[in-house]
Formats: structure tokens, C-alpha cells, sequence
DNA sequence: CACCAGGCAAGTA
DNA sequence: TACTTGCATGGT
């Protein structure tokens, strides 16, 4: 028995905003990297960080690997909580050698829920940076949950409000197909949709929630 | 001026 | 387990 509102959430989306083509990197590394500096920050401030690294020609293994901490935190201070970022960088950094002889594509072999607990003992990162970073870099089956995502089912009816990461991780993943590309999409769509919503409630007078709000006790989900 | 942005860890009860 | 707080820049 599953719920169908999943699938037909998404649909809209996709109906309403369009393809998104997520995560917006050139490499996995730069991916993983960008997971960790868009931590609580809008991705127009992660995105200059990771120019200027790009610029210093250090978004490589060996460069971020060398790099201090202390020039590494000043490259990538328009991110946000720059100096404890950059202790995260390098705690990832520090896992991709231990763990992957630093190659980084050890993260497409193995299982996802292996590399899943291996990665969320890394310090610096939670289970939103963990998740994206396995479906956006490994590929792998695993629905990305974010406060835009958790906002959005409380405020639609589908989940409690501030219903837990592992209870929306779980409602999607038990409602929708397993497909790498529906979740890469949906995740990308929830949060163009979620900078579209207003914060505060109620919503404004025509904003695309309200429109489908409509729809829904019209014609259900 | 206030408030927010694609979290996380550490401390407290 | 379930809160609370620090971390910090840049845009509206």
C-alpha cells in the first residue's frame, strides 16, 4: 500500500519549475566539497568560495590535502562559518586518503548503507551532506532531505511539522519508485520550490503553495 | 536595522 | 532522547 502523493508532489513540481540538472559541480570532488560549504548558507555564497578555490588552483586531492588551514579558511570565507568549514574540508579530505587511498572513486564501489555509516562517522558531516553526496557523486539510491523539504510535507499535510530527517528520508523512499534520477530531481525541485515559499505563514496570496493547495482539494493528489 | 540562507557538533537537562 | 547554542558572510 502506497501513498501516491509522493510521485504526484513531484509531478507538479517538475510540471511547474522544469528540469533542474543537479548537483551544479564539474567533478565529484568539487560536489563533495560544495556539499559541505552550502551547509546552512545560500549556494550564491558557497559558490564564491568554491570559485576562489578554483581560482587558487587547489580544488584538487593533493592541493586541499597540503593547503593550511588557515589559507584555506580565508578562500572560502564568503561560504559562511568559514573557519569551522574549512576544519570540515579537511576532515573529509583526511577520510578520502584513509579510507579510499585517495581515490575518490572508491565511493562507487561498495554498498550505499556501508558507505553511508562510514561517512556519517566523518566529522563535519550530517546526514543531509552524507546523503547528498551519495546520490550526487556516488550515484546511489538515497533520498535527500533537507529544512525545505521537512517545511514543505508539514505545510502540504503529508508529515507532522518538523517531523524528523530519518522520517521524511523514509516516507519518500517507501512511496516513491528507487531511481537515481527521480530522486536527483526531486530533491533539486524541493528546494527551488522551498526559496520560492514564503518563511513565514500564512503564505502569500498567490504564491505556487496556495495554487496547489487548490489543486489538491479540487482533484487530490 | 533585522532576518535569512540547500547543517552540524557540543553542551545541557 | 530532546532541546539549545555557536559558528559568520552576503543579500534583501
Amino acid at each position: 500500500m502506497t501513498d501516491r502523493r509522493p510521485l504526484s508532489l513531484y509531478r507538479h513540481l517538475l510540471d511547474y519549475y522544469g528540469p533542474q540538472y543537479w548537483w551544479p559541480a564539474e567533478t565529484d570532488l568539487e560536489m563533495m566539497v560544495g556539499a559541505v560549504l552550502t551547509q546552512a548558507v545560500n549556494w550564491e555564497n558557497a559558490s564564491k568560495a568554491i570559485t576562489n578555490l578554483k581560482e587558487e588552483g587547489v580544488l584538487n586531492l593533493s592541493s586541499l590535502q597540503e593547503i593550511s588551514l588557515q589559507d584555506l579558511s580565508q578562500l572560502i570565507k564568503p561560504s559562511g562559518y568559514y573557519r569551522i568549514k574549512a576544519r570540515r574540508l579537511k576532515s573529509l579530505l583526511s577520510f578520502i586518503h584513509r579510507e579510499w587511498q585517495g581515490d575518490i572513486t572508491r565511493l562507487k564501489e561498495g554498498s550505499l548503507y556501508e558507505h553511508r555509516s562510514r561517512l556519517l562517522k566523518v566529522w563535519g558531516l550530517g546526514p543531509e551532506t552524507v546523503d547528498a553526496i551519495l546520490l550526487y557523486a556516488g550515484g546511489y539510491p538515497i533520498f535527500v532531505v533537507d529544512t525545505y523539504t521537512i517545511r514543505i510535507l508539514g505545510r502540504l499535510g503529508l508529515l507532522a511539522r518538523d517531523s524528523s530527517y530519518t522520517t521524511v528520508q523514509r516516507y519518500f523512499m517507501q512511496n516513491l519508485p528507487e531511481d537515481v534520477h527521480l530522486f536527483s530531481s526531486y530533491h533539486a525541485l524541493l528546494v527551488v520550490f522551498g526559496k520560492d515559499l514564503c518563511k513565514k505563514e500564512p503564505c502569500c496570496q498567490d504564491c505556487f503553495l496556495q495554487d496547489l493547495e487548490k489543486k489538491w482539494r479540487e482533484r487530490g493528489p
